[in-house]
DNA sequence: ACCAAGTCTGGAACTTGTTCTAGATTAGCG
DNA sequence: CGCTAATCTAGAACAAGTTCCAGACTTGGT
């Protein structure tokens, strides 16, 4: 929680350009099957065939599949944030951005949504020993959060409401996934939300 | 979505003394269990011989471990809800006592972290299969916002308040369970939320 | 008291995530 | 080239959730 910003990931070593190969492999596999049946669809054994390697060599490069689908996730958030980034919401306030920001993932989201149960559902049940890579995700989905609402700055009033827009964003994510609630419904849910955006924004109307 | 309100579980053939007696052993059991050890330790062999019951028997009465530590949650839940009627909040704005409310709720999470572990991971990693439950749960979470409200017949936008706090609850106690959160952040995001509630407030100062 | 249906028990068996091992391959280096 | 350490492969082995089964026990109705 203290001082530590730039790199979660202290000893990167360097990959060989096959063994960087083998990752993308299994990264492909692993969205492959998660498209098709979802979180249970992705097995190890799997993925490992799928991705030609053995058993062995994928946990040896994720170890763990809460840990594979967790870097399935910040492999498609990666796309995601460089769509976004080309073309960029057209709302006029910094609400209504974020809203539709996170309606297009969404969106997105439901052209896969077997992957987006795996993935989601991988995020919410990670472990502690989960928590650098989780982080990362969360901090790409503030990232462009931010982005959407135009801020390199913000105040920390501002980064507790991104927190609860990414609760609610996970949280509604999840429902709807699990059938409980409709579409509809999310984005009422993600509209609600967003108003607390303008309820820290730094200009006028403060009387609290 | 549309209107079957009143019971969730259509046919609940109704238990025999032993069979109330087994059940009650069983939900005591996997709350032990899950007290030391969180969600790990909660494995279907031991619960079934901590209750003494076969594992066929454990799994009649409960189809997953899933179910199981959903049902655990209502049983707490339940618990909690008779608590705070007792002892209603004190604050005296809805959001005030909303917050009051639900940091007392994660206060007594605290106390038992690992089975908050377990309930909260069983909750969130809960597929289709388990809606019904989860619905229950969800329910009862509403219910006792809506007290500490002090609401009986809320708007449809309060309604939507209230999911988006839930939405924030859950996901704010996951990253706090999973160590990516303080104490203090949770309290911050739970207090940030509540502000939404004013904002749904049917009264003054309306003027989107 | 007796029978049929339903329930419970003990335990084996199956599935899938994870770990481990021995031997082949590869990479870096003198 | 030839050596050494690291990496990869194939496959066995283990752990825990889940399913299945044969036989014993309960329950409810007659």
């Amino acid at each position: 929680m203290t001082a530590e910003a730039k790199a979660a990931v202290p000893a990167a070593p360097p990959l060989t350009e096959r063994q960087e190969a083998r990752r993308r492999r299994i990264l492909h596999a692993s969205a492959q099957l998660a498209s098709r049946g979802g979180f249970d669809a992705v097995q190890m054994r799997e993925v490992a065939e799928a991705a030609g390697v053995a058993l062995g060599t994928l946990y040896r490069y994720f170890p763990s599949k809460i840990h594979l689908l967790v870097a399935t996730m910040q492999d498609q958030l990666q796309h995601l944030h460089g769509t976004l980034r080309k073309h960029p919401p057209s709302g006029t306030g910094s609400a209504e951005r974020v809203a539709e920001t996170l309606m297009r993932a969404f969106r997105a989201l439901q052209r896969e949504p077997h992957l987006a149960d795996a993935m989601v559902r991988a995020l919410t049940f990670a472990d502690r020993s989960v928590s650098p890579e989780v982080d990362t995700v969360s901090r790409q989905t503030t990232a462009i959060i931010l982005d959407a609402m135009g801020l390199d700055h913000p105040t920390p009033e501002q980064l507790s409401a991104v927190r609860v827009i990414e609760h609610t964003w996970h949280s509604a994510l999840i429902t709807w996934l699990s059938g409980r609630a409709s579409i509809a419904q999310v984005k009422i849910d993600i509209e609600t939300v967003c108003r607390l955006i303008d309820l820290t924004a730094p200009a006028r109307d403060q009387r609290a």
